[in-house]
DNA sequence: TACATCCATATGAAAAAAGTATGAAAGACA
DNA sequence: TGTCTTTCATACTTTTTTCATATGGATGTA
């Protein structure tokens, strides 16, 4: 018994009739009974009782009807479904994410959300080792994280870039300007969004030492919304990247553009180099990453 | 894409391997290979990955799989349906029966239920015309009716005759007795179980009018349980069925045997002569009138 | 590097499905 | 009642689909 039976046998009980139901299919009468009949050799029961020249449904004919209906519609939904799940506007979608990019996700998500609703996210926060993890075990296709990373053979793909802030308590004297030198930041209890080893951590070390200074680091805090909240505390000011400022400003806390360094922060879209990509995260990546092109697979 | 397609791709999916799907199939590895090429053109698709010599679910492959196992399951489960409903072990068995037969129903489908407990029921009550009516509409495959009855076109298999009773309100004076003469009956007030033009009516006023009696008929009632109430409210005796004395007797009744008469009452099965009949229908007229031997068609 | 394993392609054989021709039975209508 | 039409079933042929065998390329392994 396979589907193309069952068409034939709705026809059939829809049109009450051999001949106008094999009309309906376009084919001849013939073969029509003769599937008929196989269908009802196979069950072992009459589906249709054939009153001289018209036909009727059996009880169990007018069971394998309502069947077959579900069936039928059931196939073609999961069709279309697994048609639309290849075109990646429907599945799911799983994003990993640093601390410092996480604040950035609800936003693109919104703006994914509008032009493909029907996808569904798994989104994970972790550290660049766990996200190396998490693309390496598929747990994730994509990740956003920080450059620079240490993700080995990954496609990169790197978002506008932008400038530090330096991020004070409301109430400190530095929060009286808008500005401060690079080198003048060293001399201010910091508090590092990251920990050694992180890409963010390695490049503001190297940059105060390039600028002969050695910045006066009393915390580390790879967590980007619990540092803002410890500079609110007025703990000590930390250097994050500006729009992290702007999704985290609040009346506690005071920024200052940084001057005199040309280090930057870049948020990047990167995955695995050699697998697969869903069609759904090629136009998460088309969407935010618009000037490279969507690779091909 | 049929089902057949459909087993292929889940023995795929399952063995993760062409080569150990065609094995588990029983069929060649390059037809198979074959196969679910022609899907994923189909589909427009891709539904497998192929990693070297591995072979991986894309996510539109693994949305096809959970798919294909509920079609499957689902058309497994239709076809045993419609073979069940076939077999008269499973679907609706739609019986009429008259005011007369009806108390016996219960019990009958309760025994029918123990052989057959997939059957549901649709119970009709009605007097001979509208037994007839619904038997030509197909409402109801058999009427329960009780002889003689006056449908055309059917046929009768009797039940086990019964004599006719005289019940009696419990303090009349006829109550001391145990019998009486059908020729005395027509001497007291008397309940018709029927109405003029009814079999029993019709057949009750012939065997008086042959004893040169005529009955005190004081009221007709074409439903028994409230002729029943009737005499228990001492309006009058009643003659009804043996059984349906069995199943109706309180303390505020006594009963007679009716002498000196040949009538009884014979309840009967009856469908309609050219139609299908479904197995249930078959299985349930075996069951009641086993004698018969079910009829074959 | 040789070997085994697995998938893909090509080609021919077998099976299944569809088409054509035709007959029998039932209803319609003069 | 006897044609005439309609409808389903059967016999036979053609076409399509599916499967199997042979074989080559790619990948991972001893």
């Amino acid at each position: 018994m396979d589907i193309r039976q069952l068409r034939y046998f709705i026809a059939i009980a829809e049109e009450g009739q051999i001949t106008a139901a094999a009309k309906r299919l376009q084919m001849a009468q013939p073969p029509l009974s003769q599937q008929l009949k196989q269908m009802e050799d196979e069950l072992g029961v009459a589906l249709v009782e054939r009153i001289g020249k018209r036909i009727e449904l059996t009880e169990a004919g007018a069971t394998l009807y309502k069947q077959a209906l579900n069936i039928t519609h059931q196939l073609e939904e999961a069709l279309t479904e697994v048609k639309e799940t290849g075109d990646g506007i429907r599945g799911m979608l799983s994003i990993g994410v640093s601390a410092l990019s996480a604040y950035r996700l609800p936003e693109q998500i919104r703006q994914y959300q509008q032009h493909y609703p029907l996808i569904r996210y798994q989104v994970w926060k972790g550290d660049t080792q766990l996200l190396s993890d998490w693309l390496e075990k598929r747990t994730i296709e994509v990740a956003i994280v920080r450059l620079p990373h240490s993700l080995g053979n990954c496609v990169t793909i790197p978002l506008e870039e932008e400038p530090f802030v330096l991020i004070v308590p409301a109430g400190s004297p530095l929060s009286m300007n808008n500005e401060i030198a690079m080198r003048d930041v060293a001399q201010h209890p910091l508090i590092m969004p990251s920990t050694p080893g992180l890409g963010i951590y390695e490049m503001l070390t190297k940059e105060f030492t390039r600028l002969g200074v050695s910045p006066h680091v009393i915390c580390e805090c790879p967590d980007i919304s619990l540092t803002v909240s410890l500079v609110a505390a007025g703990v000590a000011t930390a250097l994050i990247p500006h729009s992290a400022w702007e999704t985290h400003k609040n009346e506690n806390i005071h920024c200052l553009m940084v001057t005199g360094t040309s280090v930057s922060s870049s948020a990047a879209i990167v995955w695995h180099a050699e697998r697969h990509l869903s069609k759904a995260a090629r136009h998460f990546i088309e969407m935010f990453a618009p000037k490279t092109g969507a690779p091909d697979s």
